[in-house]
RNA sequence: GGGCGCGUAGCAUAGCCUGGAUAAUGCACUGGCCUCCUAAGCCAGGGACCGCGGGUUCGAAUCCUGCCGCGCCCGCCA
């Protein structure tokens, strides 16, 4: 209720003023009501009391008494229990409708726009992606489409896992399978623990591997040329999985660690030149106040091995300029597993030190919790290794597509497998998205593909059904936009409030990246929605009151489509 | 041992930043509602010492602090 919070707040302004009360003692005092059935915004007056030198009760009266007729039209007011109650009037409440309904951006304002960096994804290569994965691509990728709408300009950037020592043993094992079979061919399922096996066991192919791991980073031609034929394979498989997941991710998001694998000596030099550079054990780190390791001995951030390698951390660096310098940014999100959060404090600690990064950059590790089986434990296949991210999609738009068979058999084949795509993507998507992403959630399918409750599936089905109205009586929906809205009904206010609220979440979500702001919102909708048109008929009204409860309808599907299109989640239009 | 995070009805969660009234939502449970726009839904009801103890405050789930429990991290992986 940012809206009416803002309309009272002169109003209130000229009374405090009259009372003798100083702005700052008042000011933060207006917010909204804490349960919406008291009011929609609260003032409780009790710290006014030490100011005044009356009780509440006496306070919130007398403030009543001055506001008089002023708030006509904007909200009712009432004094209970030392606390100023204000209610949205009906008029007041329709009028923002109103402007929301004639609004393509729904009321949801831009900001200033900033470039906006955002680390997420980061498959490794000659993997299958897996449930790792899973999290932050989702959240990564709500964040993309919810920074862009908020009037940023968001640079994608996926952090393949391409280069580094394992390298090796798999362009040797890429030799050894038969390289004139073509990319195409590798089966990626197994290709990186075969290796890794022959690595383990085969004491010829494991040196063979460690001099190939010299060559590549030698940049010798058939190397290269071979490591690439293993990117490429990669890149075929990461497309398919986010193609099918409606990711927005694409070849030209792909930055690598061989990216900055050429940066890394500068990075190197920097620390130096500043002189925070130290030797250790044959390593070069750098030590940080306040970092201790398990013996209690200063712990430090390992900028270059002492075989001459590199670690995460110098990759980090190097990223960290090259976004300074050459992409133009100075918002970073970095949307990896809480796991990291040390690794991530450290770096940015050294580039902050180091001056790689000034006061104005922001850099933000947006955390996340694991993903847990119905066990309790990190979820696992039954095999205990990590669950393949396609066979998890695959399933999901199987098993929504059984559900819609049976509940809608009225469907074609085509459309119940596009409904089906679109569920079942969703349902994976917002069972993530919708709840604090620094938990840990535990993923089920029952629980996201169910139709009750905050899923995926209520929402789109809360949308489908504002659908088929206008499809029933054939309605332009672009010819009510300019339609009157009245609040008459008790579900109408209910479901207006809702829809009110709907920017200030999306801001709040914006602001915390926090998608489930906007997810619990949406849910909110959904729910008020559904009450509404328990009671309300609105193909079965008439005049003023079916011109205005179509515009409702409009404006809810609307509301519920642009917010699941923000958390990268689909809206079928019969389901 | 140190650091970080988490702990809210049987289960899963929101609220915590920025303190405010009878702690919100969903699942599950109990009872009602389809000759009527998708019952894939709605309405009503029961169910919580907000991990435990201190402190700050007129007022604490929320802020501070000490415990307890769980998870993650703690030198050449990413």
């Amino acid at each position: 209720m940012r809206n009416l919070v803002e309309a009272i707040r002169p109003l209130l302004g000229s009374v405090m003023s009259q009372l003798g009360v100083a702005e700052l003692d008042w000011n933060d005092l207006l917010a909204g009501s804490t349960d919406s059935a008291f009011a929609d915004v609260a003032m409780p007056c009790h710290s006014l009391s030490r100011v005044m030198r009356k009780s509440p009760n006496v306070i919130a009266d007398e403030i009543l008494e001055t506001l008089g007729s002023s708030t006509d039209g904007v909200c009712e007011v009432s004094s209970v229990n030392g606390f100023l109650n204000f209610s949205a009037d009906s008029r007041w409440l329709a009028g923002l409708l109103q402007d929301a309904l004639s609004d393509d951006r729904l009321r949801v304002s831009t900001e200033e726009s900033r470039v906006i960096v955002i680390d997420y994804s980061s498959p490794n290569v000659a993997k299958h992606m897996h449930v790792g994965h899973l999290r932050s691509t989702v959240i990564g990728d709500a964040l993309n489409r919810m920074l862009t709408h908020k009037g940023h300009r968001v640079v994608p950037e996926n952090h393949i896992g391409d280069w580094g020592t394992p390298f090796g043993m798999l362009i040797e094992h890429l030799i050894d399978m038969g390289v004139e079979k073509g990319s195409q061919d590798i089966d990626l399922s197994t290709f990186y623990s075969d290796a890794r096996a022959k690595f383990d066991s085969d004491s010829e192919f494991a040196s063979r591997s460690r001099a190939r791991v010299v060559r590549m980073q030698a940049s010798e031609p058939e190397t290269i040329e071979l490591w690439q034929m293993l990117v490429d394979r990669s890149l075929i498989h990461f497309n398919e999985v986010y193609q099918r997941m409606g990711v927005l991710l694409t070849d030209d998001d792909i930055a690598g660690e061989s990216k900055y694998e050429s940066a890394l000596p500068g990075v190197v030099d920097k620390l130096t030149e500043t002189g925070m550079l130290e030797e250790s054990d044959g390593a070069k780190v750098v030590y940080l106040e306040g970092w201790k390791n398990r013996d209690g001995d200063p712990l430090p951030l390992i900028i270059q091995k002492a075989d001459g390698g590199y670690n995460y951390a110098t990759t980090d660096l190097a990223c960290i300029l090259d976004r300074i310098e050459n992409v133009g940014s100075r918002d970073f999100l970095y949307v990896v597993g809480a796991e990291q959060a040390q690794h991530f404090s450290m770096v940015f600690d050294v580039a902050r030190n180091a001056d790689f990064m000034d006061e104005e950059v922001n850099s933000i590790h947006v955390s996340f919790g694991l993903v847990m089986g119905t066990d309790g434990k990190k979820l696992a296949s039954r095999t205990g290794g990590a669950v393949h991210l396609n066979d998890l999609l695959l399933e999901a738009v199987e098993r929504a597509d059984a559900i819609v068979a049976q509940k809608n058999p009225s469907l074609s084949d085509e459309e119940r497998s596009e409904v089906a795509n679109m569920l079942g993507i969703g349902a994976i998507k917002y069972a993530d998205l919708s709840t604090d992403r620094t938990n840990n959630y535990t993923f089920e399918w029952e629980k996201m593909l169910s139709f009750d409750g905050n899923t995926a599936p209520y929402l789109q089905y809360a949308h489908a059904r504002i659908c088929s109205i206008f499809s029933k009586d054939g309605i332009d929906r672009n010819s009510i936009r300019e339609a009157n809205i009245y609040l008459n009904h008790e579900r109408e206010m209910a479901l207006g409030r809702a829809l009110i609220a709907f920017p200030e979440a999306f801001d709040s979500a914006c602001s915390s990246h926090s998608p489930h702001k906007l997810a619990t919102q949406l849910h909110t909708i959904a729910q008020a929605f559904a009450s509404f048109y328990e009671v309300c008929p609105v193909l079965g009204s008439e005049g003023e009151t079916r011109g205005s409860r179509l515009a409702l309808c409009d404006l809810t599907a609307r509301t519920l489509q642009t917010g699941l299109d923000l958390l990268g989640i689909a809206s079928p239009q019969r389901m």
